[in-house]
RNA sequence: GCCGGGAUGGCGGAAUUGGCAGACGCGUUGGACUUAAAAUCCAAUGAGAGCAAUCUCGUGGGAGUUCGAUUCUCCCUCCCGGCACCA
């Protein structure tokens, strides 16, 4: 045996072996127990992998490999998010088409996936931009069309100037575009949406039965941000016409003073006629639109608006009549898109209130203030007890609501922040949308046996604002499939589908990759779903997390899935820093390129050095110098193995070392099944470092090790294990149990304190009474010296742990 | 502004959830081996005081609860993330 553990030799020699003999592809096994672990799908980009790639699928991996041990059927999958927009930028970047670039970022990304070894099942691989995959993403929008949840709509959609297309709220961040960062207009287009909203309540309903990670649920909470309230409505005085307000806080009525409009509320041009300063209010609509969100976001610390002169309202409480608003701080897209103001409750009505010098009354009172002063108004904005509201006066603010909302016929109803989702795109790289329009026969869907609609390839695929689809002849080579007409009065729908479209059903392909009849079987999938484990990066909380639960409800509802769940546990991993603590870029030149890692230290080095670095959700800064501490880990592992040859096998195991390896495969079950691979990893050279000491062991010692190694290191604990003479594979050796009574120590040193301060120890047995350890440790000479002559008020014994003796002069 | 997470040696991080703070690893220092270096092995390594045994201080800062606080409560500072005129 080599003394040199050379991983490149060991590396590529096992990886080849098991894909050679398929060892990770895996069938539905009916008799056996499923458990699906997934990694987010990466973006093949054109700068290769970055470490934190392998952070998340190393990860994942040794939960695959740990399952497998168990004997569980693993589905361990992996394919590409091909399609999209920085894969397009960089082709037009660099003047070689799309299809060209991402082939060859994937052939990249492939070889150096698999230059880590993990237990992949490469027969599922799948890449979102091939025909064979996006033929069913186009499926599922014929889906969502036939229910109702895709529709085609005129409206204000974000706009980025810079990459020429539509966004969805989710893509756009501060005001700015997500990929570029450039501002984004508002644009009066019509544009393909997914009725997401239809799920708002189970999308937020269904947050609590998932065991994910705390701030992800909260980011989908907040973003679908529900709010229970009343629509009450408010006559407009001399008119057939009202408006309708949405309010939380109907029990604050009787205060509203006045009522604002979003400024591109449609109500205004019904009312024009009886606006008496119409220049004025729209010059103000028109200083609104020119706003881009950006702005109406930045600029809007100080409040503006006009009066509607002319316009009373009518408060439906009091029959008071109210000056009417319109103002930039009301949004037409949320609730009715106006409010009734209560500036006495409510911080902005009170900012707005005091700078155009209106009414103020207060209505609600805090709980606890026996007296009111009524000179002396102050903001106010939570619940209370009412004042000045007639017949109300004297409830919470609780059973106002009703009782108020019930007086004044509003409705009770719930509001949701929630748009739906905008799904097409101006941009050549995605999944084309497959609809036809004829000049005869209106929109239509394409039939689902003319599918995939092909991404044309005779095109100038430089944005233009308009998909460039449009200039493509074969694209448009299509029949009506109601008249069969064909020619100039028949047209493709250009635009594309979001990327996030295609990702949001590729956990499901995955069950059945190669399927021609359908997007998957409902017996492959209702075998693997839900996905037990996944991982991913924390970037997505709202993104693909939401769109994925969506269209996994959508499914279950069209009758293609049973479940309603995809990811039942989640976790993210934290993003790896550069050597400086920074963010890993191009222009800082602090990016470590894995390949070189691996070609030095090897892949198991890596991967123990990732797991090692610290809990895996948190953000951590590489650092090179550390990396050498996990090779001397295996190195030393090779060298006890090879002495251990050597020596032929010393089997005499001391008793330590018997407690150990039971300790040490109790601490790396138990925290592998917690996802804390740091301090598995560090009880693991305990375990090493005390077994290099002892030089002897049993052969069942070292079976265990490599065992519960594996999953961290698969390759060297591979060798190992054929080495010292098996031969069957590691991989599908038996998880080891540990023995309880084994792990437990007989004796326990129990610290022992004077007054909380550390001033001594004894050796107990486990099970020593209180009185007996009591007195012994009265009697150690160290704390003699703290206790003699003093009283003693109390002492302490907690079982096996401390002993305190409190003592006064 | 609101909500969430965090702050522990020179560095990455442990600490059975109220019980010996600093496991494990990196780095550093000293020693062994070597002509020498690398590698490896052994020892030390929170700070301060002391020849020493020992003692004092110490988990962002300040208070509190407790026999005992990195852990619980309150206040403050800083960092990271989410939402942000959502009525």
């Amino acid at each position: 045996m080599d003394r040199y553990y050379d991983h490149k030799k060991i590396e590529t020699k096992w990886q080849q072996l098991w894909e050679k003999e398929s060892v990770f592809v895996v069938q539905e096994q009916t008799k056996q127990k499923k458990y699906y672990a997934l990694c987010m799908f990466p973006y093949p980009s054109a700068a290769g992998l970055h470490v934190g790639h392998p952070e998340s699928y190393t990860a994942v991996d040794i939960i695959a490999r740990y399952h497998r041990h168990l004997g569980y059927n693993v589905l361990n999958p992996i394919g590409w998010d091909a399609f999209g927009l920085p894969a397009e930028n960089y082709a037009i970047k660099v003047g070689v088409p799309p299809w060209e670039t991402t082939a060859k970022s994937i052939d990249n990304f492939r070889r150096q996936i698999k230059s880590f070894g993990f237990s992949y099942d490469w027969s599922r691989e799948i890449s979102t931009a091939d025909p064979n995959y996006y033929r069913w993403t186009q499926w599922l929008f014929l889906q969502m069309y036939k229910h109702g949840l895709a529709y085609k709509k005129k409206g204000k959609v974000n706009w980025c100037e810079h990459c020429q297309t539509v966004l969805a709220n989710e893509q756009v961040i501060n005001g700015q575009c997500e990929r570029c960062q450039n501002e984004v207009r508002q644009k009066d287009l019509e544009q393909w949406f997914f009725k997401i909203t239809d799920y708002a309540e189970e999308l937020l309903s269904g947050l609590d039965m998932l065991d994910w990670p705390e701030n992800i649920k909260l980011a989908q909470k907040n973003w679908i941000g529900k709010s229970v309230g009343a629509e009450i409505e408010f006559k407009i005085k001399n008119s057939v016409l009202s408006i309708k307000v949405f309010t939380t806080r109907p029990d604050t009525l009787y205060g509203a003073t006045y009522i604002v409009l979003a400024p591109e509320h449609e109500l205004i041009q019904s009312l024009e006629s009886k606006i008496e300063n119409k220049t004025e209010v729209n010059q103000y609509i028109t200083a609104t639109k020119k706003k881009s969100d950006l702005e109406r976001i930045s600029l809007n610390k100080e409040k503006t608006g006009v009066k509607l002169q002319g316009l009373k309202a009518i408060n439906p409480a009091n029959n008071k009549e109210i000056p009417v608003f319109i103002a930039d701080y009301v949004l037409n897209t949320y609730g009715t898109g106006a409010i009734m103001a209560v500036p006495a409750h409510d911080e902005r009505d009170w900012e707005f209130a005091k700078k155009y010098n209106l009414e103020i009354i207060q209505v609600i009172k805090p709980n606890s203030h026996k007296s009111t002063d009524l000179k002396n108004i102050q903001l106010y904005t939570a619940e209370g007890v009412l004042i000045n509201s007639g017949e109300f006066n004297g409830l919470d603010s609780e059973t106002a609501k009703q009782k108020i909302t019930k007086k004044v016929n509003g409705k009770i109803t719930t509001q949701y922040r929630l748009r739906d989702w905008l799904v097409s795109r101006q941009r050549y790289w995605g999944a084309p949308i497959p609809i036809i329009y004829c000049d005869d026969c209106g929109m239509m869907p394409v039939p689902e046996k003319d599918l995939p609609v092909l991404l044309p390839r005779d095109v100038d695929f430089k944005p233009t604002g308009q998909s460039p689809l449009v200039y493509s002849k074969i694209f448009h080579q299509v029949q009506c499939p109601k008249c069969g007409v064909s020619g100039q009065s028949v047209r493709r729908e250009v635009d594309t589908m979001d990327t996030f479209v295609c990702s949001s059903w590729y956990f499901l392909r995955y069950c059945d990759p190669h399927n021609e009849q359908q997007a998957f079987s409902q017996e492959k999938v209702a075998y693997w779903l839900p996905v037990d484990l996944y991982i991913g990066g924390a970037e997505h909380a709202v993104l693909h997390l939401l769109y994925a639960r969506f269209f996994t409800k959508a499914l279950r509802d069209f009758g293609w899935l049973k479940i309603s769940e995809p990811f039942l546990r989640l976790r993210n991993q934290g993003m790896i820093l550069g050597e400086d603590n920074q963010k890993m870029s191009k222009s800082r030149g602090n990016v470590i390129n894995p390949d070189e890692v691996v070609a030095e230290y090897g892949a198991d080095t890596m991967r123990i050095y990732e797991m090692f670095m610290g809990p895996l959700e948190d953000t951590k800064p590489w650092s090179t110098s550390s990396i050498i501490g996990s090779r001397r880990f295996l190195e030393k592992l090779w060298l006890v193995v090879l002495e251990w040859l050597e020596n032929n096998r010393p089997s005499v195991e001391s008793k330590e070392m018997k407690k150990l390896v039971q300790q040490t495969i109790k601490k790396v079950s138990e925290d592998i099944v917690a996802i804390k691979f740091n301090t598995a990893i560090s009880a693991l050279m305990i375990l090493v470092n005390f077994m290099a000491k002892e030089k002897s062991f049993s052969q069942e010692s070292l079976h265990n090790l490599l065992v519960i190694l594996n999953p961290f290191a698969p390759h060297i604990t591979e060798e190992l294990w054929q080495k010292i003479g098996n031969k069957d594979l590691l991989v599908t050796q038996p998880w080891p149990t540990w023995d309880k009574n084994l792990v437990q120590a007989d004796s326990v040193t129990v610290a022992i304190q004077v007054n909380g301060k550390l001033r001594g120890s004894i050796e107990v047995s486990i099970d020593a009474k209180q009185s007996e350890v009591l007195s012994l440790a009265r009697e150690q000479e160290s704390i003699k010296k703290y206790i003699s002559g003093k009283k003693v008020v109390k002492e302490i014994y907690v079982p096996g742990k401390i002993v305190n003796i409190v003592v006064i002069d």
